[in-house]
DNA sequence: ATTTTACTTGACCTTTACGTAAGAGATATG
DNA sequence: CATATCTCTTACGTAAAGGTCAAGTAAAAT
């Protein structure tokens, strides 16, 4: 009556090296959807739920906020299998998230530029005395 | 008896483009030492007071937290004058904060092109149907 | 002197992404 | 069956850097 590749929460969040804790989480803030339960109640997780929980984990990696991904939550759903609706939406949000870290690698240069300068100003005064 | 000089708190928080907030909460987590008061308890700040808050927010805008500074806040008592003292341990400060900031620009770098790759699988995907 | 600002402390609120604990029920194993 | 090991929900805690009241004084202006 068990599906072998149903899994559950504790083996799934070992397997992704994440805590349980983060997997009841993404469901609380929506990003997951309610999975199938146990009589018991116990969450059992099938493939496509693996499957949306990784692509999380993945954008996760690349920098872009759980907020951001509600945002967008209704345009990959990898439940629906709709990958040609999902691709156009997700590859404006990595554009935009390019963006984003172009900028902040230019402030961060920036930013070294000034650290510098500081470093330099204060090093002048003690050898000027 | 009011050295000219001496500023009340609006003032100075106007002057340097923060809140009144802000300036207390600095005293709060022992950056600022505490100010002298007037007979009500209203707090002055005088020449010394205001050179080490502008001192603070040039930290901050370097990007130095305010834990950072709290763990320097022995090197850097300007009160004292000690710029002997301040400078060197400043400048390795400094120093560590730029290669932090390097780390975070290499970060963004890999993390750039992970996206960027990331967007080129989507988008085969999307030209090979 | 009186009104209008400004200042005081205290304490709770905000955001992000979970951590952690409590108490109770479910599942797996010997 | 008993026990060990999940898993469940609820709900408060955390870090950073202040924001935002609220009630009560003090200082400044008229």
């Amino acid at each position: 009556m068990n599906d072998k590749k149903n899994v559950q929460i504790g083996e799934l969040a070992k397997r992704l090296g994440i805590t349980t804790r983060t997997i009841r989480y993404y469901e609380e803030i929506g990003l997951m959807g309610p999975p199938e339960r146990l009589g018991g109640g116990t969450r059992t997780f099938n493939k496509d739920d693996i499957l949306r929980l990784k692509f999380i984990l993945k954008l996760k990696e690349l920098g872009i906020s759980l907020n951001e991904m509600q945002e967008l939550a209704e345009h990959f759903d990898i439940h629906k299998q709709d990958f040609d609706t999902i691709t156009p939406k997700l590859i404006e949000i990595l554009d935009l998230h390019i963006s984003k870290v172009d900028e902040k690698i230019a402030n961060l240069s920036s930013l070294r530029h000034e650290i510098v300068d500081y470093r330099l100003r204060i090093m002048d005064i003690l050898n000027k005395k």
